[in-house]
RNA sequence: GGUCUGGUAGUUCAGUUGGUUAGAAUGCCUGCCUGUCACGCAGGAGGCCGCGGGUUCGAGUCCCGUCCAGACCGCCA
């Protein structure tokens, strides 16, 4: 009698023997980790997903053949055994299985492996791409295991708890129509429509929006998009979205109910009791934080020093937009030397500061690198209003308005990590809402719509339309844990006269909204309920609980930073024949394999 | 498109102001070992120093270019 659905090769998986199991005879099936060879007794380390067992054979006690298979195997060789279970002499404490080991009576070698270019190990020797190479062995290690049994749970509870909440999970296609707005597409083209070409979508979001107004109250869908853009740790072209919408409903009601979800996931598999979300406007958020997704395990927020430090002479002071501050804690005690340092991380490039300012105590006086332009009482002042002690020290940027407050959250952020304030098993849920509808866009001389341009205004702003809609606020929301956001939505237009004026603000014509978004337009003239939804970003939201920073280990087959799979060595030519199918021509100059 | 960092045994890395035969660890192979569990011990094999130019008496090392990888900026409605 079989039972657990271990199939034919074997009786136990090789994570489950105890004690108890001292005696019986069974079956076991798996791949060899390590073999301890100790002359006339070798031991064999098995090992598949549950675990690993002990093989035992000894000279004299064992069959001759079976000595014979065992000094042949090698690493990661796949074999069965059929032998006893019996007791250890030395047991090993720390594994699960260590008070047992088998004895063989029969061991078959079922499949060989070649030597393993990296080791398979909780921490293997191998580097990043060549684990990506050989991904099907990466996958085997354990952290790697437990990353996908992770997901894995997350997707079945996160569909369980969304059945349960009365929403249904409805498929869309993936072949669908370019839009020109967002991301880059990903294009398919079409073989029976020469010249045509089909995208992947970057979202279900117009599907979604017509299920609400067919009338199924409530969607779902744990559902793979596609956007064509350089990636990130946190940034793959494909990626996972728990994509989610509901009828007649406000931002309080979508609020409620993803609280309630994602406290739900965290409480299932990962056992914690999620704190309760703050809530953040943009606006407030940008002011404290310097970004609209603030991590709030910390403190340390920002202070903004206009008001004290203009007027007094000092001219990169004068000439700034903002003066922004933040309290290091416990930086009084930083050399000269380190503040160089920090001076010189914020003046990289990718932080673009001009310089930091600093203001501390030393000797019970306080000094700054300002000192020239301003008394020590208006450097306490500055100290009391950014609510700096004695042993903290004061950092300062100055400049254009959102570089310097890009540069403050960066720095902000970096010096939380230094000071191991960032800590990986603490979570801090907020939102963010009230984002701007539209943001300028200097290069091409238009507006673009922060969400996307189907989310909804706030109520009673009309007169911003014509004269500031830079100003505009929209129904829109981020769900945000630890500096990460992990899901975004909005309460989305459902009137046509509306659609058409966020279209007209986005400069497109009427032409162009009709040819890209009439069919929903024309829906939302058949009865469209007022609806509102989310989507979460599903990777990161899995990388976050299972303490990385990238999802690529919590995807089975990730692309790398190039967007390539180095596994399967694609994207790669294809056939002049299939070329010609498409009605697709290369252009001299690019290659093709 | 840009910035930064890296590319040296199968693997992860070290390699001094440019100077003889390029090292370590680990893995692999051989031998020894009766309780190992990262077993131990002894021995061995293993290198176009990413690729192409240049400087030099001499380049792993310096310069230029290029390719690849990673992190980030731009980009990601």
């Amino acid at each position: 009698m079989r039972h657990n659905f271990l199939g034919m090769y074997r009786t136990h998986n090789c994570g489950e023997l105890r004690k108890e199991n001292i005696g019986q005879k069974v079956q076991l099936a798996g791949w060899v980790q390590r073999i301890r060879d100790k002359g006339s007794i070798k031991w064999i380390d098995l090992r598949d997903k549950f675990g690993i067992t002990q093989l035992i054979l000894e000279e004299g006690k064992c069959d001759g053949n079976i000595l014979k298979t065992a000094s042949e195997l090698g690493r990661e060789y796949v074999i069965q055994t059929e032998g006893e279970v019996v007791e250890r002499y030395s047991k090993n404490p720390d594994i699960q299985t260590g008070d047992i080991e088998i004895r063989p009576n029969t061991l078959k070698v079922l499949s060989v492996s070649k030597t393993p270019p990296f080791t398979i190990e909780e921490e293997s020797d191998g580097g990043e791409e060549l684990r990506m190479k050989y991904r099907y062995l990466d996958l085997r290690r354990p952290p790697l295991q437990n990353n996908l049994q992770l997901r894995h749970k997350m997707l079945q509870e996160t569909r369980r708890a969304l059945d349960e909440f009365g929403f249904m999970e409805i498929e869309t296609p993936f072949l669908i129509k370019s839009t020109p707005e967002g991301a880059r597409d990903y294009v398919v083209p079409s073989r029976l429509h020469e010249g045509e070409f089909y995208a992947l979508p970057q979202s279900p979001q117009t599907f979604k929006q017509l299920l609400m107004i067919s009338g199924y109250d409530k969607y779902f869908q744990i559902v793979r998009c596609f956007r064509d853009e350089d990636l990130r740790a946190d940034r793959q072209p494909e990626f996972t979205q728990i994509d989610c919408e509901m009828s007649f409903v406000e931002i309080r009601d979508v609020m409620d109910t993803f609280e309630a979800l994602v406290s739900r996931l965290f409480k299932t598999v990962l056992d914690l009791e999620l704190p309760a979300f703050e809530q953040l406007s943009y606006a407030d958020s940008m002011r404290r934080f310097g970004n609209d997704r603030p991590d709030t395990r910390f403190g340390m927020e920002l202070c903004h020093l206009n008001d004290l430090t203009q007027g007094k002479g000092f001219k990169v002071f004068d000439n700034a937009e903002a003066v922004i501050g933040i309290p290091f804690t416990g930086g009084g005690s930083y050399s000269r030397k380190q503040i160089d340092a920090l001076t010189d991380w914020v003046k990289r490039p990718q932080i673009g500061a001009m310089g930091l300012v600093y203001v501390k105590y030393v000797d019970g006086e306080l000094k700054s690198s300002v000192d020239k332009f301003f008394s020590k009482e208006e450097l306490a002042g500055w100290m009391e209003k950014a609510e700096a002690g004695p042993d903290d020290m004061l950092l300062i940027l100055a400049g254009e308005k959102a570089r310097t407050l890009f540069a403050a959250s960066e720095l902000r952020l970096e010096l939380g990590s230094r000071l191991g304030l960032r800590k990986p098993g603490e979570f801090k849920p907020l939102w963010v809402y009230d984002f701007p509808m539209f943001e300028w866009d200097e290069e091409e001389k238009r507006f673009n719509a922060i969400h996307h341009p189907f989310t909804s205004p706030k109520d009673n702003q009309e007169q911003l339309w014509e004269k500031d809609p830079g100003s505009l606020l929209a129904n829109a929301y981020d769900m945000v844990i630890n500096g990460v956001e992990v899901g975004g939505g909005s309460i989305r237009i459902h009137r046509r006269d509306m659609q058409e004026l966020v279209f007209k603000a986005l400069g497109f014509s009427k032409e162009e909204a009709e040819e890209k978004f009439g069919f929903l337009m024309e829906a939302l003239e058949y009865g469209a309920p007022p609806h509102g939804g989310i989507a979460f970003g599903f990777d990161r939201l899995c990388a976050l609980m299972g303490g990385a920073d990238s999802i690529r280990d919590f995807i089975a087959f990730p692309k790398n930073n190039s967007a390539r799979d180095v596994m399967l060595n694609s994207p790669s030519g294809i056939s002049p024949k299939q070329l010609d199918e498409l009605s697709l021509e290369i252009s001299q100059g690019s290659k093709s394999s």
